[in-house]
DNA sequence: GCTGTGACTGGGT
DNA sequence: CACCCAGCCACAG
């Protein structure tokens, strides 16, 4: 058989969509890391395809992207909005407390999304 | 096709 | 928390 058969559609979500899916799902209020996400898809050292992904997602999962800080809760991604600021005031909106002008208080808002189905990643 | 870089993390010091 | 090092994958030059 040929390998090239693009009628087939495996509808087999990549690794950027699940992490689109989660991104969305995080709840108002809430904030999440990308080492948990990568953890969730089973792969907790693709923290950078977290990244890359937010880095080049839809603009609909852009609303939900502020929502994603780094391990120490700072808004590493902040100039994605043109400056910090603006990601801060989305989160200050949702009523999420910061421990510095950039740093969002994970021990009070850290979410960790519910666990997808990865038999893998066994740690 | 190799190199550098990146919205990262974990462990050690 | 800060600095250094190593691992991870994808993309740009």
């Amino acid at each position: 058989m040929d390998a090239d058969d693009t009628s087939n559609s495996p509808a087999e979500p990549s690794f950027p969509e699940r992490v689109w899916e989660i991104v969305v799902a995080i709840p108002p209020g809430q904030v999440t890391t990308y080492g948990t996400i990568a953890a969730v898809l089973g792969n907790r050292r693709a923290a950078r395809m977290v990244g890359w992904a937010l880095s080049s997602c839809p603009e609909h999962v852009g609303e939900h992207a502020h929502r994603v800080v780094n391990r120490y809760g700072e808004l590493s991604g902040g100039w994605s909005w043109g400056h910090p600021d603006i990601m801060r005031a989305l989160l200050e909106d949702e009523g999420v407390q910061f421990v510095a002008d950039y740093q969002v208080d994970l021990d009070r808002h850290l979410w960790v999304p519910p666990l997808q189905d990865n038999p893998e990643d066994s740690e």
